[in-house]
DNA sequence: ACCCTTGCCGAAACCGGTTTCGGGCGCGAC
DNA sequence: GTCGCGCCCGAAACCGGTTTCGGCAAGGGT
């Protein structure tokens, strides 16, 4: 039994093919096979393509490994989880690392993850991984305002993507990629005043964050789009989670003046509110209107549904996976900057202020 | 200015510490130093020690990927997370991959992950990260009956742990963790009884997942133990996610001879037994008890808050990433199983039957 | 006809580890 | 006093890649 010509591999079991293996079938040095497959101009484009083929052929893939063992790079993207943070995006988690994994595979990458409990740790981990050459980059989720883990990665040359959009004093030269937050909350304010609204007010999250100055500014925008006057009294800025959410429009609805449509800038607090209406006798979607943002699953299973902006965990992963990859690749900043629109998701939690008879 | 003995490392950005550098401080073979420090007999106890030593002062670590290209194994632990599958478990997927990365940072591994959306793509994630080396064993989630996953597995030699107990007729050899949800569900209906109630429905989840035959022989015995005959009519199976766990209890609470209490194997489902029983005029926690399993973050917000047995999903990560590290090292299945109980958590949907006064 | 580029590729060093092989040395046995 | 045997360790090969260096041949200019 003679060994089948070209030595194609099959089964599930056999060893890997090297480039040695690729070389010796192809007759030429394993510099030249590594060369050609890495697109090197030294090699004649006849050559390279002969090679190409024959690798094509042969399933050989480089051993990532070796490769990082001279580049210094492993074809992998890092993540470090903030365990200790709020629990805001962990129901996006699985979605958002759907996509950023499928980003990954779909260029021959793998990503590793970590958690860390606070910011030195998370440097820490930024620092081991990058060390042992187990991530050539880092996805930073949420953006923070005057970041320092962009500061430091920047500092020791890390390429890293950003979600979300730099801001702060010492505003960080990156990559990015967000949701236009801004655009969302300007749109809201005109749903609320198309529907008659006119005292709305506005519930912000975290303000270490940098969406909390965008979403702020959309809804000052969008007040001013609709000719309505801006009233510091209906607003509450830090407000995270759906305790503080309930807090915030308890505080809101007990004014003189109290208003009858709520933005809320994430969707956890905003599931607050209907606990502080009923403490009124109110109910959410007949008395009054809301919309977050977000669009987690549970704002689906309120009574009723709340109303939201929803954004793609899942295009957010791939799209920062990607972005991430080019920049290790050395594409230049500026064209490694991208935002989505979110997009609104009707569900119930909208109607006309109480005292009006239709619009 | 002299560089100062034994090469101490200060600073971030300074360069890694490799095995040469350690093998010329001690004065020794590179080889001496790799055998030394993998604990190899062939080196004295005293030439260990120092080089031991030696390399500690210096940080020095060694590049997994250097190692992995001889040996195979780059000190990295796979997880293929099923993203097409059932939502139920993604509230815990941030604190699980917190115990996980834990576990495998304290001896000095990473953690990859990916995504599949189904057992074939997942199949072919074990393949694909196990060719590149960037998964030394695998984690799997959600134990199956007959799982594929383990076959594949058990047939490649690539070493794994389950979260879950095997079962099936082709009950693989496995390593694995889990929560003791049989002994859970005997002491809910135990609590049940307790309280007065005699017909105690059960609502079980995913069959071909292998903790529902477990969590339903555990309703049995604690109807056994009870003293409680165990009515057909008052169980349902395959009941997944919210929407079904309302159709479920809707079909329960439409019978001559409805329960008085539920015993739910998902909190996710146990969740859709609020809009069941509002349709029916019925409140929960006072017309109706229930019980949940799992422990979710939103069983707390419902109305009144959903009384469960809580999983801690970070020490399932870390239990299983110590497992499958020990695994890897060799160490027998025999010693590698695990079981932790689910803590009760009361939180008001408890009551006695309706027309009981007291005990 | 000669020299100098330039294009293309082979040979070998190198990356940072592990593992094989063999040899020096000390020791006890004969 | 040898011989033989184990204990330790150095030297070098090796893993699978990348990169440097240099040489050969073809082509162009004078």
């Amino acid at each position: 039994m003679a060994i089948p010509e070209g030595e194609i591999r099959h089964g599930i079991r056999s060893a890997r093919t090297t480039i040695t293996d690729v070389a010796r079938v192809a007759g030429v040095a394993k510099g030249t096979v590594s060369r050609a497959l890495s697109g090197h101009p030294d090699i004649a484009e006849r050559t390279r393509l002969r090679i190409r083929k024959i690798a094509a052929r042969m399933g050989y893939v480089p051993l990532s490994q070796a490769q990082a063992i001279r580049t210094g790079r492993g074809r992998a993207i890092g993540l470090v989880i903030q365990a200790g943070d709020h629990d805001a995006y962990r129901p996006f988690l699985a979605e958002f690392l759907a996509g950023l994994s499928a980003a990954a595979a779909s260029e021959g990458w793998t990503l590793s993850v970590t958690t860390a409990d606070d910011i030195p740790a998370t440097l820490d981990r930024f620092q081991a991984l990058r060390q042992e050459r187990k991530a050539d980059g880092f996805v930073l989720t949420r953006a923070m305002i005057d970041d320092p883990r962009t500061d430091a990665l920047i500092e020791a040359e890390v390429p890293f993507v950003l979600y979300g959009r730099p801001h702060g004093r010492r505003r960080a030269p990156a990559a990015w990629f967000d949701f236009a937050g801004e655009t969302a909350m300007a749109e809201a304010v005109g749903r609320f005043a198309a529907l008659g609204h006119r005292r709305i007010a506005y519930v912000g999250g975290g303000t270490i964050y940098t969406y909390s100055a965008l979403r702020r500014a959309g809804y000052e925008a969008g007040l001013q789009m609709a000719g309505l006057p801006l009233d510091p009294a209906l607003i509450q800025e830090g407000v995270l989670g759906r305790a503080a959410g309930r807090d915030a429009a308890a505080a809101l609805l007990a004014s003189d003046d109290p208003p009858t449509a709520f933005l809320y800038s994430t969707d956890m607090a905003a599931l607050g509110l209907w606990r502080a209406a009923r403490d009124r006798g109110l109910q959410v979607g007949r008395d009054l209107a809301v919309i977050g943002y977000d669009g987690i699953p549970e704002g689906a299973h309120a009574e009723p549904p709340l109303s939201t902006y929803g954004t793609d965990a899942r295009l957010a992963g791939e799209r920062l996976g990607d972005l991430l990859i080019r920049r290790i690749r050395g594409a230049p900043l500026e064209s490694l900057r991208e935002t989505a629109p979110a997009t609104f998701v009707d569900r119930g939690s909208l109607c006309p202020p109480p005292n009006t008879s239709g619009s």
